[in-house]
DNA sequence: TATCCACTGGAATATGTGGTCG
DNA sequence: CGACCACATATTCCAGTGGATA
């Protein structure tokens, strides 16, 4: 039943996210300053701050990761140096409250684990010295994702400051902060700007030709020699450059050309495996965020698409939310106001599911927006068949009718 | 050029859930 | 148990917006 048969990848690891490259490529001048903000920490000093900001998939993550790995094994050589480099993606951990409380679970034991909610923070914080403490080294948190952070950004100038507020004696703290988003720094406390962005390391993007360099690289491990078509790896970086000169988006297009070759039985990746990839992995991005929204986020994209069947789109939001309204009151939900309502269409319109005009009739008709889905219908169809809903949803009928209709 | 429409989006407040602690 | 904590999500209220129109 299972055979193996390998015609296109040597080792496709080498193409997926979590492979750790030996050297950093394209990124001489960032390692460099990046090196040097870290050399205090190898002569015993208190390791310093640094921000990194820059767009996904620039290697803020991954220079990050090599550069503290031989910081660690080399600092092994000296006896004097006792290091503890603490990873932590902030994606889910939208409060300092939560950050605190993860950091702490992460130097506990199992049967030590503080939960979620309940304590105050002060007291998380006092849990969270004593943990330092009894590290008693130099430690460097990288708090990766770091923008997820909103509202109240304590933490990040609590851990700098820990030492001088006499909360921490036998420990020196450093951060590591990781930035998709430079606005980000602007909308800090000024305290947590002050002592986080000590130091500052921007990773611009990486243009077409670093790309190419990058993927031609890498390429040579990860697939048999003479598979890539010409032209695909130059298709593959022009297409991240133009986007967002994202290194993860140029692999991620290579490696899934290279599968939909081999699902297809092709003996070569061509530039049309490259479209197809293009697409597929445009559409797995948006099913993956809608997979994480809310009930009444989904409730209101599926009014959408009711609207988008039965009423002139673009549509405005009272014509969505009697939409809505209807669809609450046949699944026997409790509906929302309209407030709420118009919240989520902005979520939406946000992730890009949803696109928003701006229109102004002036004197009779005053401001209001205009929506329509941002993505092909079928699109939308094929991920909400993906989705396990709280409520039943027929989409094999929502397609009929909009087949009747002739949208589709 | 002042007005005014009908909406937008910020802010304060409320509700509900899941937790600690004495 | 009751007081208290953090947080996500809703509701309520309303000042602000800006271009067509008188």
């Amino acid at each position: 039943m299972f055979e193996r048969k390998q015609t296109i990848f040597d080792n496709e690891d080498v193409l997926h996210d979590d492979y750790r490259p030996d050297k950093i490529e394209e990124r001489d001048e960032e390692l460099e300053m990046y090196k040097s903000c870290l050399l205090p920490v190898i002569n015993g000093n208190q390791p310093r701050n640094i921000f990194l900001y820059g767009k996904t998939g620039v290697g803020k993550t991954a220079t990050t990761k090599y550069l503290l790995s031989h910081l660690e094994e080399d600092s092994k050589k000296y006896d004097d140096i006792d290091l503890n480099i603490i990873y932590m993606n902030c994606e889910d951990l939208t409060s300092s409250y939560r950050v605190a409380v993860n950091l702490v679970n992460e130097l506990r034991s199992v049967e030590n684990q503080v939960s979620e909610t309940g304590y105050p923070l002060s007291a998380i914080y006092t849990m969270l010295w004593q943990e330092f403490d009894s590290l008693e080294s130099q430690i460097i948190i990288v708090l990766d994702e770091i923008d997820y952070i909103s509202g109240d950004d304590s933490i990040l100038y609590q851990i700098p400051r820990a030492r001088t507020n006499g909360n921490l004696e036998k420990s020196r703290v450093g951060i590591i902060g990781i930035s998709n988003d430079f606005k980000f720094r602007e909308m800090l406390d000024p305290r947590a700007e002050d002592t986080l962005c000590e130091r500052e390391i921007h990773f611009p993007p990486y243009d077409a030709n670093e790309l190419q360099n990058i993927l031609s690289r890498r390429s040579k491990l990860a697939f048999k020699p003479d598979v890539l078509a010409s032209g695909v790896i130059g298709l593959c970086s022009a297409i991240a450059a133009s986007d967002k000169g994202s290194a993860r988006q140029a692999l991620d297009l290579l490696l899934e050309s290279g599968h939909i070759a081999r699902r297809q039985n092709d003996e070569l990746v061509t530039i049309s495996h490259v479209e197809q990839a293009k697409l597929l992995l445009r559409k797995q991005q948006v099913e993956k965020s809608l997979r994480d929204l809310t009930v009444n986020d989904h409730l209101t994209l599926v009014s959408m698409v009711l609207a988008e069947i039965d009423e002139n789109v673009p549509a405005r939001r009272s014509v969505i939310f009697k939409k809505y309204l209807s669809l609450v009151g046949d699944i026997g939900n409790e509906a929302l106001g309209e407030r709420a309502f118009h919240n989520h269409l902005s979520e939406l319109t946000m992730l890009g599911v949803l696109d928003r005009y701006e229109r102004n009739e002036g004197r009779n008709g005053g401001i209001y927006y205009q929506y329509e889905l941002g993505m092909p219908i079928e699109s939308v169809f094929s991920a909400l068949e993906d989705i396990h809903f709280s409520f039943d949803l027929d989409v094999e009928n929502l397609r009929d009718r909009a087949r009747y209709k002739g949208i589709i």
